[in-house]
DNA sequence: CTACGTTAGTTTCATTTGAAACCACTTCCA
DNA sequence: TGGAAGTGGTTTCAAATGAAACTAACGTAG
């Protein structure tokens, strides 16, 4: 149930921070309340069982399952997929992605030309071999989150799909506001 | 949006990987509705914010701040705390806890004695000065979790508890079976 | 056309992390 | 007693990560 949320503004008795002498213990916290700790066991929980797929199954990381994801996707298109652009799809900064898409180049599932527009900017695609195991590893995941969700009824679903976007925004525009990029 | 959900099962036309020379493709998937991205993107964004807040108000890492969450609530309880113990409560092996105390100690925020029922156990309690930055940080880090929940009505909050639990509950099964202690 | 500021991407280095090896102690059982 | 075998906790070593430095190419202002 957790405490019944006493409107927006919090009770003065919550925050005794304000006088450094006043001895008054806080209401302990359990972490298993916590909702930033739910959040990051659950996560955690969830991306390593999927890691695990990835790993053993087609030898791929997170980081370079993100990235054939995104190239999948634009596969076919007119535009060059950049490793920038790849970064700006998948919350991963460029280090990230640099690595993987070294990894995977050597792994020949992606190639890599220099796009001829801008000779900073590298071409990218999956390589027949990438695109083999693109279109194994896509329905294996959706696999697996049906499976993860066949626990929640379909207005939980839609329900979590609603929440996981409200969440977010607030939490990137709390960080915002708090200064972290 | 998103592809509108065509009942819990999937229809056979999503399983392709059965028949290696089947070329034809799998419908493309939009990291953005992928459910584990979507998660470990948003525990990122609020596992940032949080870090940030105790790292610089209080010099504590995550690791440090969930041992003391575990000992300021085992806080004048008879039982002495073990690492293991601590390691139960938090979702985080033993290694990391012993870094996490090891630190801690360091710092003068916790004491760590050996158990004398049991030598091989430490006893670990928060020292005053530890203490006192528990006082602190609980109202904190409640703060930072009720201005995130505040994007909720009420009832989606209660939602989010719910799905987070049964999420939590339906991950761990599934990573169970496929062998990811 | 040349010089400065910017962007794309990689590399380097220090730190963090994880797995396995490792001590110290306890417990089980002959 | 006196070993195995097991548990609590730390350490060691290798691999993953992140931040900052770096290279190369572009755009633009003189």
């Amino acid at each position: 149930m957790r405490d019944g949320k006493p409107a927006p503004d919090a009770p003065p008795a919550d925050t005794p921070e304000t006088t450094g002498h006043d001895t008054a213990p806080p209401p302990p916290l359990l972490l298993d309340g916590f909702v930033p700790y739910r959040l990051s066991v659950l996560a955690n929980v969830i991306s390593r069982s999927v890691a695990a797929i990835y790993e053993e199954r087609f030898g791929l990381t997170i980081p370079e399952w993100r990235v054939m994801a995104v190239l999948g996707l634009e596969d076919g298109g007119p535009e060059p997929v950049s490793a920038n652009s790849v970064a700006a799809r998948t919350a991963m900064d460029k280090v990230q992605v640099s690595r993987a898409i070294a990894r995977m180049v050597q792994a020949g599932l992606v190639s890599r030309d220099t796009d001829s527009a801008d000779r900073r900017r590298s071409a990218l695609a999956l390589t027949d071999k990438g695109l083999a195991v693109y279109r194994q590893i896509v329905p294996a995941a959706r696999r697996y989150e049906q499976e993860l969700l066949a626990a929640l009824s379909p207005e939980d679903q839609a329900a979590l799909d609603r929440l996981l976007s409200t969440l977010h925004a607030a939490a990137v525009a709390r960080a915002r506001a708090q200064g972290v990029e």
